[in-house]
DNA sequence: AGACGTAGTTGTCATGGCGACCAGAAGCGA
DNA sequence: TCGCTTCTGGTCGCCATGACAACTACGTCT
């Protein structure tokens, strides 16, 4: 009946998202880490670690996410939890897996750090464990998530301008959206407001400047946002 | 860095839901379990336990459902996972919580099982741990879910008609639906179909007798769904 | 048997969100 | 100055949804 006693070992993963540029337009990237011992040793896989022992779940995904990339996410939320009995070899893991976002220029770090790579979610396959499943749950949920919740702004810096908002969106989804509706649903969602600033420098006409509302009280309890980098 | 080897025990506990008669129409219960040991000894808490060593996380679920209720539920999915570092006071838990409906008839039999009580869900609260928000959080997704995915008919059984589905709904939402409009949307979303049987024996017109669909290919790809009780 | 009450079922209409598309505004470069 | 591109606001039509009226079909009551 009552088993008890600890039977597992907790690990994090974290699937990491990005825009990049890549041809003409911004796409969506992750992180993948070449792997150094077994099992699996030699490939890529998701970052991540074992949990410390007075250590939250979230916070070891940031640690570990900075131990194997370097890299701070601008958000971060649990995505699911993998138990099956016959995961690893060496023995019994519970994984946890977390969803980031990073932004861009935080993104250009990992250029430096080795056994690390930025692929295309479209090229994301034939990764470690049943780590292609979990890149496709995380990419369907974020594009879920995207329509009724305001995460694109975690791609962005401190102001933005909608047609930035809109390329980040369009990134997301993989195909594009008329600007003069895309403007029309989020300025009435609340979820932005506007500044007084105008982005100047562009070619054209200087588009006004917006900013991240904060979302107050949210729809899950749990979801974890983390601040910017310090 | 690599920390490795078993530091948390792994706990499951689950949040069931069921309908209930309650004064005039059906409301929302869910079984709760007296603890009979520390920490919280004494107290209600959501039925669960530990994981055993070969056993999947679902698997768990199910189990532990079994051994502390007799309920065998007809969905169960999950929901969230909780490892805050002070969770208990008698070392490092991580519970993996999941969400499971119970058809009604199913869940009478409970009541035969000591330590065991229905709560009405807007009753429930004061329970161990952090189960309060548990349960909050479980009921905010129901409801979320029932919008777009057909859960509920894992409250019914293999055919009902759509005023009985239209009930399940009120009693997770928790307020009144129009009956025209509620069986526009479901035919047109395709999740149920009509069959050639009436129920009879009301008191009334006799509705018509509907099947659920089958989802296809579904949202999440780690949905579970449970086949009915043996 | 016939009237009546209630839930099941169909129909109508107004509203609002959203996509397609048009048009003016505003800056830069040639 | 002209032309190009993007920003920004406007119009139109479609479709999903909610409010509500009306009809149907059965059990029940008298």
């Amino acid at each position: 009946m009552t088993h008890g006693g600890p039977v597992a070992s907790v690990a994090v993963s974290t699937v990491i998202f990005t825009l990049l540029p890549r041809s003409d337009a911004l796409h969506l990237h992750l992180p993948v880490v070449r792997r150094t011992r077994d099992p699996f040793d030699g490939a890529w896989a998701l970052p991540g670690g074992w949990i410390g022992a007075d250590e939250d779940l979230a916070d070891a995904a940031r640690r570990t996410l900075v131990e194997t990339t370097g890299l701070r996410p601008s958000y971060v939320e649990q995505l699911y939890t993998f138990g099956r009995a016959d995961r690893s070899p060496t023995g019994r893991v519970v994984s946890v897996i977390y969803s980031a976002l990073v932004r861009s220029p935080e993104a250009a770090r990992v250029a430096e750090v080795h056994n690390v790579r930025w692929v295309p979610v479209a090229e994301a396959s034939g990764l470690a464990f049943d780590h292609d499943e979990v890149v496709a749950y995380a990419l369907w949920r974020l594009r879920a998530k995207v329509g009724y919740a305001q995460v694109a702004v975690h791609l962005l810096g401190e102001t933005f301008s909608l047609g930035q908002l809109r390329e980040v969106h369009e990134a997301v989804l993989g195909r594009e959206l008329d600007p003069a509706n895309f403007r029309r649903r989020v300025v009435a969602s609340g979820a932005v407001e506007a500044t007084d600033e105008h982005l100047t420098g562009g070619r054209h006409r200087p588009p006004r400047l917006y900013r991240a509302v904060v979302p107050e009280g949210a729809a899950g309890p749990f979801e974890t946002t983390a601040g910017p980098a310090a």
